[in-house]
DNA sequence: ACGTATGTGCGTCACGAAAC
DNA sequence: GTTTCGTGACGCACATACGT
């Protein structure tokens, strides 16, 4: 089969492949790679379709109509909450594990029966959709998520190292840093001033407005100092960071735009990364810096000249410049599709874990309901 | 220590849907 | 009709666990 008859044939499988992973997943844990259906593992993998709605859909439209029921169960139960500290009930997952869910009773009509009331169940790991639960939420996510995963990831070794040995060193926040309004760029680092070594020799200072200080120390003074300024403006590509580029020995200003995922900026050195290291150090928005004698990194676009573009060099420039912003675009989209597929992972998750409370909550309501109609005649 | 299996995240391509 | 956007799929690199 074709490469492309190949994944006409995957993609008419998989949307419906992606829940039923995770409904099959007997542990009640949810990879990322198995949500994301990114592996050959996917195409042998069966399993009953037991939420067909959310099937259907993309898991952006699913993740939708998770939040909006959630949104619904929220605001009814705080809103019938006049009383005191509502219940804490300890959710048992199917690998073991618990979480904390604040329940949240609710007893326009008690039941006949008195020990299990009908509750509606907020749970606190709904982040998303609880501005005023966010923090406490957001704890709770990573809590259980850290229970529920294998073994520690590397990020967040990462994050746990750098938050203990020096608390300025901003954390590497997989999906916060957007929700909370901070762009991604070199000014949100709490770097005062920061003075760097390259692999090259070379000496970059990194001053608090974010300008860029970078020194040669092979060369005179005069001609190795190079000043960079950042600016966020708006009118670089979204997500693009534009650079002026001020080379004393040069008789000009240049401008080009550095992607935000592009450039390394590390402890020790600034050193000329491939795409995948930068990708390797997680999602910190990061600094690549090339060194004076190459030419620009994979993802620079030098912006284009108002000039006429007639030659076909200048054409294939042009072509160039088009395809690697397309390309950046789409990077960033594919970031944003991941951030929100694994927001929407994490909502089934506690969706899961809360239905299975009631679940639990019925059925024992239903036994007492028997006992009660229906005594044993022993 | 080494090789292998598995999990994870990323960039890119392809393609359908929505926007223009 | 063309462009833009969102997302599934693929391949790759890296980290980690595990068996030898």
């Amino acid at each position: 089969m074709s490469k492309c008859g190949r994944k006409k044939y995957i993609r008419t499988n998989l949307r419906q492949m992606t829940m039923e992973t995770i409904e099959s997943h007997q542990d009640g844990r949810v990879t990322d790679s198995m949500a994301e259906g990114g592996s050959a593992h996917m195409q042998t993998q069966t399993g009953q379709n037991s939420i067909p709605t959310l099937a259907q859909a993309s898991y952006r439209r699913g993740l939708m109509i998770l939040q909006e029921s959630w949104e619904k169960k929220v605001s009814v139960a705080g809103s019938g909450t006049g009383r005191g500290s509502p219940d804490v009930t300890l959710v048992q997952l199917p690998s073991g594990q618990t979480i904390h869910v604040q329940g949240v009773i609710q007893t326009p009509q008690p039941s006949v029966i008195q020990s299990p009331q009908i509750q509606t169940v907020q749970v606190a790991t709904i982040a998303e959709t609880d501005e005023s639960a966010e923090s406490e939420g957001v704890i709770d996510s990573h809590k259980r998520r850290e229970i529920l995963s294998r073994r520690p990831s590397y990020r967040k070794i990462l994050n746990e190292l750098s938050s203990d040995v020096h608390g300025v060193v901003p954390k590497i926040e997989e999906e916060k840093s957007e929700e909370e309004g901070t762009p991604p760029n070199i000014a949100t680092m709490a770097v005062p001033t920061s003075i760097y070594q390259t692999s090259t020799g070379q000496y970059i200072a990194i001053a608090q407005g974010g300008a860029i200080q970078i020194s040669n120390p092979g060369s005179d003074g005069v001609q190795g100092l190079q000043a960079l300024t950042m600016t966020n403006s708006g009118a670089p590509p979204p997500g693009a960071t534009l650079v002026q580029y001020a080379a004393q020995s040069a008789d000009g200003t240049q401008q080009f735009f550095v992607p935000g995922s592009q450039v390394v900026v590390q402890d020790e050195e600034i050193e000329l990364a491939p795409s995948h290291m930068a990708a390797a150090t997680g999602d910190m928005p990061t600094y690549q810096i090339p060194a004076p004698t190459t030419g620009l990194p994979q993802g620079v676009v030098m912006a284009a000249s108002p000039g006429s573009l007639h030659s076909p060099q200048q054409l294939a420039e042009e072509a160039t410049r088009k395809r690697e912003l397309r390309l950046m675009k789409n990077r960033e989209a594919a970031k944003e599709c991941r951030r929100r597929k694994k927001e929407y992972v994490k909502c089934l998750e506690s969706r899961v874990a809360v239905l299975e409370v009631q679940n639990k909550k019925l059925i024992e309501e239903l036994e007492t309901l028997r006992d009660i109609c229906s005594p044993k005649a022993d």
